[in-house]
DNA sequence: ATTACTAGCTGTCGAGTAA
DNA sequence: TTTACTCGACAGCTAGTAA
């Protein structure tokens, strides 16, 4: 129940894997503690003190000469390694969430949207970064009550950042794009600003068509809203 | 090149994988900052702060309520832990060693490996770890000198730890056994003590028989050891 | 060029406690 | 019960320097 890995205070757990990526869980790697603390961003004293303890542990065996120190992880160390990897592992791969959809209605927003995504580079921006170049507009639509919970789940699908910027009289904030498919069909993002005047239940969709008209849509009608899930993340 | 875990701080790194290991990889999770504050070995306002911290730096996504708070790790996070995945199973997949295996000429020591043995507890930690009940000697080789590298790979192999204890006149000390097998037949253990009076191209063997008497061997023979590596560390 | 000591600074920790 | 504040203690950090 207590994992080994505890053992290890957590900056010699990282000094531990950093030497792992320098190799020395396959042999003996010659590393000097200048090197070392450079790739880790820390002091040189600092990548010492780590070595030093590790050893003093039995994590990692080294031999210290002129040219630097050959190091390399014990089975001991591996086997906390080990352990590490197999909760990520573990870990990760539940977390492969194909896909997150949302069913709302849509409701009229306060026609704002169009202003908005005319300021500044925020048009640019979404060429770029997601692809497209949106209708100058916003769908809005608000979720069913009991979907907010699963709504939080957002935060971990891929999104990318659209910056905020300084107008001449005010400020324009930025914020979060997630792309989505709307109705099965059309592909758009979903924006999710900083700061917003609406609350969680409400979700703004751009698209490069204006969604109204491609699905006929008029207050109180239904779409659907699918995110595909965060690529697999490994190797 | 500057891999996207550095962001974080240790301490915070290994709160993140704790949290991973509490479901927060797949979606909201409930848990106290007492709960996971146990479960880290740190103070429960330790956790806490590491919480604030990781919501900060957009790592976590919570809701902080009444009864524990709900937490789920961001694609941000989740890709922070892939990255250091796909480090250790990079480098633990290489290093799975099969096999080391020495060869080394017969010598005879101060015949005081029979004396050592049979203090205190020694034979019944070996029975007990090793699973065989040793034959009250130690075989003695020297390794060729080319092999001193290879030697260190040794701190890569399992090995069981035999403790030292406090005698009436003097203390013995502990040391760690790596399961051998000699000349490709006899299982038995070569002894490394911590504190030994020989230097590293010395080799002491212990096994359920008179290894001397099973090959017929005579000081300045040739002898075979061979040490299974690691079992591949995973899930 | 190394590694590692000492000294002093800083940031993290945890007890107490408020909300 | 929670979460999170303040603050004193000290672990870990870095600079300087020795070997």
């Amino acid at each position: 129940m207590a994992p080994r890995y505890r053992q290890l205070r957590p900056y010699l757990l990282c000094t531990l894997v950093q030497l792992l990526d320098l190799g020395a869980g396959v042999g003996p790697v010659r590393v000097s503690t200048t090197e070392l603390a450079s790739v880790m961003g820390v002091s040189q004293q600092s990548a010492s003190r780590h070595l030093r303890l590790l050893e003093g542990m039995g994590m990692v065996s080294r031999r210290v000469e002129a040219e630097g120190s050959l190091i390399s992880i014990s089975a001991e160390g591996l086997g906390v390694l080990g352990e590490v990897c197999g909760v990520l592992r573990r870990g990760l791969e539940d977390s492969a969430v194909e896909e997150l959809s949302f069913e709302g209605t849509v409701f009229s927003g306060m026609y704002q949207g169009a202003y908005y995504l005319s300021q500044g580079d925020y048009l640019e921006q979404i060429r770029e970064k997601l692809g497209f170049e949106p209708y100058l507009g916003t769908l809005n639509i608000r979720i069913r009550e009991g979907d907010l919970e699963r709504r939080r789940s957002l935060d971990r699908m891929p999104s990318v950042r659209i910056e905020g910027f300084r107008g001449q009289a005010r400020e324009f904030g930025g914020g979060r794009c997630y792309p989505v498919v709307v109705n099965g069909e059309v592909e758009g993002a979903l924006v999710v600003a900083d700061r917003t005047s609406y609350d969680l239940s409400v979700m703004e969709i751009i698209a490069p068509v204006s969604l109204r008209e491609r699905f006929g849509l008029r207050d109180g009608d239904t779409v659907r809203v699918m995110i595909s899930g965060p690529r697999r993340s490994s190797s």
